[in-house]
DNA sequence: ATTCGGACGGACCGATCGGTCTGTTATCGT
DNA sequence: ACGATAACAGACCGATCGGTCCGTCCGAAT
Protein backbone atom coordinates (compact mmCIF):
# COMPACT_ATOMS: atom_id res chain seq x y z
CA UNK A 1 0.00 0.00 0.00
CA UNK A 2 2.15 2.45 1.12
CA UNK A 3 5.63 3.06 2.45
CA UNK A 4 7.01 0.45 4.76
CA UNK A 5 8.76 1.25 7.94
CA UNK A 6 12.64 1.46 7.87
CA UNK A 7 14.37 -2.17 9.80
CA UNK A 8 17.01 0.43 10.75
CA UNK A 9 15.59 3.11 12.01
CA UNK A 10 15.83 1.53 15.73
CA UNK A 11 19.10 0.70 15.42
CA UNK A 12 20.12 4.43 14.32
CA UNK A 13 18.07 5.29 17.42
CA UNK A 14 20.03 3.00 19.99
CA UNK A 15 23.06 3.79 18.42
CA UNK A 16 22.60 7.94 19.23
CA UNK A 17 21.45 6.54 22.28
CA UNK A 18 24.13 4.39 23.41
CA UNK A 19 27.09 6.54 22.53
CA UNK A 20 25.45 9.56 24.46
CA UNK A 21 24.77 7.29 27.21
CA UNK A 22 28.07 6.23 26.93
CA UNK A 23 29.95 9.53 27.55
CA UNK A 24 27.51 11.45 29.42
CA UNK A 25 25.67 9.04 31.71
CA UNK A 26 22.19 8.45 31.45
CA UNK A 27 20.56 11.14 33.98
CA UNK A 28 22.93 13.51 31.83
CA UNK A 29 21.18 13.08 28.20
CA UNK A 30 17.61 14.44 27.45
CA UNK A 31 15.28 12.47 25.36
CA UNK A 32 15.80 15.37 22.48
CA UNK A 33 19.77 15.26 22.47
CA UNK A 34 19.30 11.62 21.18
CA UNK A 35 16.73 12.23 19.03
CA UNK A 36 18.46 15.33 17.42
CA UNK A 37 21.17 12.99 17.31
CA UNK A 38 19.38 10.05 15.65
CA UNK A 39 17.96 12.93 12.93
CA UNK A 40 14.26 11.30 13.64
CA UNK A 41 11.46 12.44 14.63
CA UNK A 42 10.20 12.44 18.53
CA UNK A 43 7.45 9.94 17.13
CA UNK A 44 9.68 7.50 16.01
CA UNK A 45 11.68 7.14 19.00
CA UNK A 46 8.88 6.59 20.95
CA UNK A 47 6.93 4.23 18.75
CA UNK A 48 10.28 2.43 19.11
CA UNK A 49 11.22 2.12 22.71
CA UNK A 50 8.09 3.25 24.93
CA UNK A 51 9.46 5.30 27.63
CA UNK A 52 12.75 6.66 28.42
CA UNK A 53 13.30 3.78 30.73
CA UNK A 54 12.64 0.99 28.04
CA UNK A 55 15.45 2.73 25.96
CA UNK A 56 18.00 2.35 28.70
CA UNK A 57 17.37 -1.15 28.99
CA UNK A 58 18.10 -1.60 25.09
CA UNK A 59 21.07 0.14 25.58
CA UNK A 60 21.81 -1.91 28.95
CA UNK A 61 21.06 -5.40 26.47
CA UNK A 62 23.55 -4.15 24.13
CA UNK A 63 25.85 -3.27 26.65
CA UNK A 64 25.31 -7.16 27.82
CA UNK A 65 25.93 -8.25 24.57
CA UNK A 66 29.71 -6.71 24.28
CA UNK A 67 30.51 -8.20 27.39
CA UNK A 68 29.46 -11.41 25.37
CA UNK A 69 31.45 -10.75 22.59
CA UNK A 70 34.55 -10.14 25.25
CA UNK A 71 33.82 -13.03 26.77
CA UNK A 72 34.10 -14.85 23.55
CA UNK A 73 36.98 -13.69 22.73
CA UNK A 74 39.26 -14.21 26.11
CA UNK A 75 37.85 -17.97 25.75
CA UNK A 76 38.62 -18.43 22.23
CA UNK A 77 42.20 -16.58 23.04
CA UNK A 78 43.69 -19.14 25.07
CA UNK A 79 43.45 -22.70 26.07
CA UNK A 80 43.47 -23.19 29.93
CA UNK A 81 40.55 -21.83 32.07
CA UNK A 82 43.23 -19.89 33.87
CA UNK A 83 44.84 -18.17 30.69
CA UNK A 84 41.39 -17.55 29.62
CA UNK A 85 40.40 -15.21 32.80
CA UNK A 86 43.45 -13.64 32.56
CA UNK A 87 43.14 -12.95 29.49
CA UNK A 88 39.77 -11.75 30.20
CA UNK A 89 41.25 -8.77 32.08
CA UNK A 90 43.31 -8.15 29.61
CA UNK A 91 40.86 -7.43 27.01
CA UNK A 92 38.38 -5.39 29.90
CA UNK A 93 41.87 -2.98 30.24
CA UNK A 94 42.63 -3.08 26.68
CA UNK A 95 38.81 -1.92 26.05
CA UNK A 96 39.12 1.18 28.36
CA UNK A 97 40.73 3.86 26.66
CA UNK A 98 38.53 6.50 24.82
CA UNK A 99 35.58 4.87 27.01
CA UNK A 100 34.07 6.43 30.21
CA UNK A 101 33.92 1.93 31.46
CA UNK A 102 31.17 -0.09 31.94
CA UNK A 103 27.65 1.37 30.82
CA UNK A 104 26.03 -1.04 32.92
CA UNK A 105 28.37 -0.32 36.15
CA UNK A 106 28.10 3.07 35.84
CA UNK A 107 24.23 3.20 35.33
CA UNK A 108 23.62 0.90 38.40
CA UNK A 109 25.44 3.82 40.17
CA UNK A 110 22.85 5.94 39.04
CA UNK A 111 19.87 3.52 40.05
CA UNK A 112 20.20 2.60 43.37
CA UNK A 113 16.66 2.07 43.67
CA UNK A 114 16.65 -1.79 44.11
CA UNK A 115 13.22 -2.16 42.97
CA UNK A 116 13.81 -0.30 39.68
CA UNK A 117 13.61 -2.43 36.45
CA UNK A 118 16.67 -0.69 35.04
CA UNK A 119 18.01 -1.60 38.82
CA UNK A 120 16.83 -4.93 38.72
CA UNK A 121 17.83 -5.72 34.85
CA UNK A 122 21.77 -4.70 35.48
CA UNK A 123 21.74 -6.24 38.70
CA UNK A 124 20.63 -9.58 36.85
CA UNK A 125 22.79 -9.00 34.32
CA UNK A 126 26.00 -8.94 36.61
CA UNK A 127 24.95 -12.18 38.41
CA UNK A 128 24.73 -14.04 35.05
CA UNK A 129 28.65 -12.95 34.57
CA UNK A 130 29.48 -14.06 37.83
CA UNK A 131 27.81 -17.41 36.96
CA UNK A 132 30.14 -17.49 33.65
CA UNK A 133 32.97 -16.50 35.87
CA UNK A 134 32.05 -19.31 38.13
CA UNK A 135 32.02 -22.01 35.51
CA UNK A 136 35.05 -20.95 34.49
CA UNK A 137 37.18 -21.20 37.66
CA UNK A 138 35.31 -24.63 38.40
CA UNK A 139 37.21 -25.52 36.19
CA UNK A 140 41.12 -24.41 37.03
CA UNK A 141 42.51 -26.62 39.69
CA UNK A 142 42.43 -24.12 41.86
CA UNK A 143 40.93 -25.18 45.50
CA UNK A 144 38.16 -22.86 45.93
CA UNK A 145 36.31 -21.40 42.51
CA UNK A 146 34.52 -18.84 44.48
CA UNK A 147 37.30 -17.37 46.26
CA UNK A 148 39.16 -16.74 42.90
CA UNK A 149 35.91 -15.41 41.05
CA UNK A 150 35.92 -12.74 43.78
CA UNK A 151 39.70 -12.01 43.28
CA UNK A 152 39.14 -11.64 39.63
CA UNK A 153 36.11 -9.52 39.67
CA UNK A 154 37.76 -7.29 42.30
CA UNK A 155 40.41 -6.81 39.22
CA UNK A 156 37.86 -5.92 36.92
CA UNK A 157 35.48 -3.96 38.90
CA UNK A 158 38.86 -1.78 40.26
CA UNK A 159 39.64 -1.43 35.98
CA UNK A 160 36.23 -0.05 35.54
CA UNK A 161 36.28 2.04 38.14
CA UNK A 162 35.79 5.74 37.52
CA UNK A 163 38.68 6.67 38.56
CA UNK A 164 40.94 4.32 36.99
CA UNK A 165 39.55 5.10 33.55
CA UNK A 166 40.03 8.77 33.78
CA UNK A 167 43.42 8.55 35.90
CA UNK A 168 46.34 6.07 34.11
CA UNK A 169 44.07 3.28 32.37
CA UNK A 170 47.36 2.48 30.89
CA UNK A 171 49.38 1.23 34.06
CA UNK A 172 46.44 0.03 35.54
CA UNK A 173 45.32 -2.54 32.74
CA UNK A 174 48.56 -3.21 32.64
CA UNK A 175 48.99 -4.38 35.99
CA UNK A 176 45.74 -6.19 36.55
CA UNK A 177 46.92 -8.68 33.95
CA UNK A 178 50.58 -9.40 35.63
CA UNK A 179 47.85 -9.51 39.20
CA UNK A 180 45.65 -12.02 37.28
CA UNK A 181 48.25 -14.34 36.49
CA UNK A 182 49.45 -14.54 39.94
CA UNK A 183 46.11 -15.16 41.14
CA UNK A 184 45.04 -17.68 38.90
CA UNK A 185 48.54 -19.40 39.45
CA UNK A 186 48.25 -19.76 42.94
CA UNK B 1 22.04 45.60 66.17
CA UNK B 2 20.34 42.23 65.11
CA UNK B 3 20.03 38.79 64.78
CA UNK B 4 23.06 37.15 64.02
CA UNK B 5 23.69 34.90 61.63
CA UNK B 6 23.49 31.20 62.98
CA UNK B 7 27.18 29.40 62.37
CA UNK B 8 26.20 25.72 62.27
CA UNK B 9 22.87 26.63 59.52
CA UNK B 10 25.92 26.11 56.95
CA UNK B 11 26.76 22.91 58.80
CA UNK B 12 23.10 21.47 59.14
CA UNK B 13 22.52 22.60 55.02
CA UNK B 14 25.96 20.57 54.23
CA UNK B 15 24.79 17.67 56.19
CA UNK B 16 21.40 17.47 54.27
CA UNK B 17 23.11 17.67 50.45
CA UNK B 18 25.55 15.24 52.06
CA UNK B 19 22.99 12.93 53.09
CA UNK B 20 21.44 13.17 49.66
CA UNK B 21 24.27 13.29 47.42
CA UNK B 22 25.31 9.96 49.01
CA UNK B 23 22.19 8.29 48.92
CA UNK B 24 20.92 9.06 45.46
CA UNK B 25 23.58 10.87 43.38
CA UNK B 26 24.45 14.51 42.41
CA UNK B 27 22.28 14.83 39.60
CA UNK B 28 19.30 12.77 40.87
CA UNK B 29 18.90 15.53 43.73
CA UNK B 30 17.71 18.79 43.31
CA UNK B 31 18.23 21.95 44.96
CA UNK B 32 14.54 22.29 46.56
CA UNK B 33 14.99 19.06 47.47
CA UNK B 34 17.80 19.97 49.90
CA UNK B 35 16.58 22.82 51.10
CA UNK B 36 13.56 20.96 51.99
CA UNK B 37 16.01 18.37 54.15
CA UNK B 38 17.63 21.20 55.71
CA UNK B 39 14.71 23.11 56.69
CA UNK B 40 16.10 26.49 55.42
CA UNK B 41 14.89 29.16 53.16
CA UNK B 42 16.27 29.00 49.69
CA UNK B 43 18.22 32.26 49.99
CA UNK B 44 20.17 30.72 53.04
CA UNK B 45 21.56 28.48 50.51
CA UNK B 46 22.16 30.77 48.14
CA UNK B 47 24.39 32.68 50.66
CA UNK B 48 26.76 29.85 51.87
CA UNK B 49 26.88 28.34 48.48
CA UNK B 50 26.73 30.40 45.68
CA UNK B 51 25.70 27.30 43.34
CA UNK B 52 24.87 23.86 43.35
CA UNK B 53 28.97 23.06 41.79
CA UNK B 54 30.05 25.16 44.95
CA UNK B 55 27.91 22.80 47.00
CA UNK B 56 28.59 19.51 45.11
CA UNK B 57 32.42 20.73 45.78
CA UNK B 58 31.86 21.23 49.69
CA UNK B 59 30.32 17.98 49.86
CA UNK B 60 33.55 16.30 48.08
CA UNK B 61 35.61 18.33 50.66
CA UNK B 62 33.75 16.33 53.04
CA UNK B 63 33.88 13.11 51.26
CA UNK B 64 37.89 13.93 50.91
CA UNK B 65 38.09 14.77 54.77
CA UNK B 66 36.25 11.35 55.00
CA UNK B 67 38.78 9.68 53.97
CA UNK B 68 41.59 10.91 55.18
CA UNK B 69 40.04 9.74 58.66
CA UNK B 70 39.99 6.45 56.83
CA UNK B 71 44.01 6.83 56.03
CA UNK B 72 44.38 7.70 60.07
CA UNK B 73 42.69 5.21 60.81
CA UNK B 74 45.19 2.81 59.25
CA UNK B 75 48.28 4.41 59.96
CA UNK B 76 47.16 4.26 63.29
CA UNK B 77 45.84 0.61 63.54
CA UNK B 78 49.38 -1.50 62.61
CA UNK B 79 53.37 -1.12 62.44
CA UNK B 80 54.49 -1.74 59.32
CA UNK B 81 53.84 -0.21 55.87
CA UNK B 82 52.54 -2.85 54.75
CA UNK B 83 50.06 -3.92 57.44
CA UNK B 84 49.21 0.00 57.19
CA UNK B 85 48.09 -0.82 53.68
CA UNK B 86 46.17 -3.75 54.66
CA UNK B 87 44.64 -2.07 57.00
CA UNK B 88 43.50 0.85 54.66
CA UNK B 89 41.63 -1.90 52.56
CA UNK B 90 39.90 -3.64 55.45
CA UNK B 91 39.01 -0.44 56.69
CA UNK B 92 37.70 0.32 53.21
CA UNK B 93 35.74 -2.80 53.11
CA UNK B 94 34.05 -1.95 56.54
CA UNK B 95 32.73 1.07 55.36
CA UNK B 96 30.78 -0.02 52.47
CA UNK B 97 27.92 -1.96 54.03
CA UNK B 98 24.73 1.27 53.74
CA UNK B 99 26.52 2.89 51.45
CA UNK B 100 26.89 3.30 47.73
CA UNK B 101 29.90 3.41 47.65
CA UNK B 102 32.15 6.62 47.42
CA UNK B 103 31.53 9.71 46.98
CA UNK B 104 34.25 11.10 44.98
CA UNK B 105 34.60 8.35 42.40
CA UNK B 106 30.77 8.22 41.59
CA UNK B 107 30.61 12.01 41.47
CA UNK B 108 33.08 11.37 39.04
CA UNK B 109 31.18 9.32 36.41
CA UNK B 110 28.76 12.25 36.88
CA UNK B 111 31.09 14.60 35.45
CA UNK B 112 33.07 13.53 32.44
CA UNK B 113 33.80 16.75 31.61
CA UNK B 114 37.74 17.20 32.30
CA UNK B 115 37.50 20.68 32.40
CA UNK B 116 34.77 20.80 34.69
CA UNK B 117 36.12 22.03 38.37
CA UNK B 118 33.97 19.44 40.09
CA UNK B 119 35.59 17.00 37.56
CA UNK B 120 38.96 18.52 38.53
CA UNK B 121 38.42 18.65 41.74
CA UNK B 122 38.07 14.96 42.17
CA UNK B 123 40.81 13.94 40.32
CA UNK B 124 43.13 16.41 42.06
CA UNK B 125 41.93 14.58 45.69
CA UNK B 126 42.27 10.82 43.97
CA UNK B 127 45.61 12.03 42.43
CA UNK B 128 46.86 13.51 46.58
CA UNK B 129 45.36 9.54 47.92
CA UNK B 130 47.85 8.02 45.19
CA UNK B 131 50.21 10.41 46.43
CA UNK B 132 49.76 9.55 49.76
CA UNK B 133 49.98 5.22 49.07
CA UNK B 134 52.96 5.89 46.88
CA UNK B 135 55.00 7.32 50.54
CA UNK B 136 53.41 4.30 52.13
CA UNK B 137 54.52 1.83 49.08
CA UNK B 138 57.84 3.60 49.55
CA UNK B 139 58.19 2.96 53.05
CA UNK B 140 58.15 -1.30 52.25
CA UNK B 141 60.72 -3.53 51.18
CA UNK B 142 58.97 -3.65 48.02
CA UNK B 143 61.70 -3.23 44.74
CA UNK B 144 58.73 -1.76 42.63
CA UNK B 145 56.56 1.07 45.39
CA UNK B 146 54.45 1.97 42.01
CA UNK B 147 53.33 -1.68 41.05
CA UNK B 148 52.01 -1.97 44.51
CA UNK B 149 50.16 1.29 44.36
CA UNK B 150 48.61 0.50 41.49
CA UNK B 151 47.75 -2.95 42.91
CA UNK B 152 46.44 -1.43 46.13
CA UNK B 153 44.38 1.06 44.05
CA UNK B 154 42.93 -1.74 41.94
CA UNK B 155 42.04 -3.55 44.89
CA UNK B 156 40.09 -0.24 47.07
CA UNK B 157 38.73 0.63 43.41
CA UNK B 158 37.36 -2.76 42.76
CA UNK B 159 35.78 -2.35 46.57
CA UNK B 160 33.90 0.77 45.85
CA UNK B 161 32.75 -0.58 42.12
CA UNK B 162 28.99 -0.14 42.07
CA UNK B 163 28.59 -3.87 41.15
CA UNK B 164 30.28 -4.91 44.45
CA UNK B 165 28.58 -2.10 46.96
CA UNK B 166 25.23 -3.79 45.90
CA UNK B 167 25.79 -7.28 45.25
CA UNK B 168 27.83 -9.18 48.29
CA UNK B 169 29.70 -6.56 49.08
CA UNK B 170 30.56 -8.85 52.35
CA UNK B 171 32.30 -11.65 50.39
CA UNK B 172 34.49 -9.06 48.67
CA UNK B 173 35.45 -6.64 51.71
CA UNK B 174 36.77 -10.29 53.47
CA UNK B 175 38.46 -11.43 49.99
CA UNK B 176 39.98 -8.20 49.47
CA UNK B 177 42.08 -8.32 52.77
CA UNK B 178 43.54 -11.16 52.09
CA UNK B 179 44.62 -10.09 48.43
CA UNK B 180 45.91 -6.86 49.89
CA UNK B 181 47.91 -9.23 52.18
CA UNK B 182 49.39 -11.77 49.81
CA UNK B 183 49.99 -8.48 47.94
CA UNK B 184 52.34 -6.52 50.64
CA UNK B 185 54.12 -9.66 51.01
CA UNK B 186 55.23 -10.67 47.98
C1' DA C 1 8.87 49.19 72.84
C1' DT C 2 11.01 50.07 68.69
C1' DT C 3 13.84 48.77 65.06
C1' DC C 4 17.20 46.36 62.49
C1' DG C 5 18.55 42.31 60.03
C1' DG C 6 18.77 37.47 59.46
C1' DA C 7 15.74 33.27 58.51
C1' DC C 8 12.16 31.59 56.01
C1' DG C 9 8.62 30.34 52.54
C1' DG C 10 7.39 30.83 48.21
C1' DA C 11 6.36 33.31 43.90
C1' DC C 12 8.70 33.70 39.91
C1' DC C 13 12.22 33.26 35.96
C1' DG C 14 13.74 30.83 31.62
C1' DA C 15 15.15 26.36 30.38
C1' DT C 16 14.66 21.62 30.17
C1' DC C 17 12.73 17.28 31.69
C1' DG C 18 9.84 12.98 29.86
C1' DG C 19 5.97 12.36 27.14
C1' DT C 20 1.72 13.26 23.87
C1' DC C 21 -0.28 14.83 19.88
C1' DT C 22 -0.95 17.18 15.42
C1' DG C 23 0.24 18.71 10.94
C1' DT C 24 3.28 18.45 6.96
C1' DT C 25 6.24 16.12 3.81
C1' DA C 26 8.03 12.35 1.35
C1' DT C 27 7.89 7.75 -0.31
C1' DC C 28 5.92 3.76 -1.47
C1' DG C 29 2.22 0.37 -3.78
C1' DT C 30 -1.59 0.37 -6.77
C1' DA D 1 -1.50 9.82 -11.08
C1' DC D 2 -3.46 8.79 -6.89
C1' DG D 3 -3.99 7.55 -2.23
C1' DA D 4 -2.13 5.38 1.83
C1' DT D 5 1.19 5.61 5.32
C1' DA D 6 5.65 6.15 7.37
C1' DA D 7 8.97 9.74 8.81
C1' DC D 8 9.69 14.12 10.35
C1' DA D 9 9.22 18.63 12.79
C1' DG D 10 7.49 20.91 16.32
C1' DA D 11 3.76 22.75 19.27
C1' DC D 12 2.26 21.56 23.53
C1' DC D 13 1.59 19.36 28.32
C1' DG D 14 2.64 19.42 33.42
C1' DA D 15 6.59 18.94 36.20
C1' DT D 16 11.04 20.06 37.61
C1' DC D 17 15.58 21.96 36.89
C1' DG D 18 19.03 25.75 38.87
C1' DG D 19 18.68 30.27 40.31
C1' DT D 20 16.71 35.11 41.67
C1' DC D 21 13.93 37.93 44.23
C1' DC D 22 10.47 39.59 47.37
C1' DG D 23 7.53 39.80 51.47
C1' DT D 24 6.72 38.19 56.08
C1' DC D 25 8.15 36.93 60.48
C1' DC D 26 10.91 36.67 64.44
C1' DG D 27 14.78 37.35 67.58
C1' DA D 28 17.95 40.31 69.60
C1' DA D 29 20.13 44.80 70.55
C1' DT D 30 19.03 49.52 71.58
Amino acid sequence: MARRPSPQTRERILDAANDLFDRYGVHAVGMQRIIDEAACGKNLLYREFGSKDELVVAYLERGGAEWDVKFARALAAAATPQEQLVELVRVVGAGLPGTRGCGLRNTLAEYPDPDHPVHRFIVEHLEKVRGRLHDLAARTPTADPDRLVDRILLIINGLYSPYTVIAGEGRAAAEAVLLAREIVSA
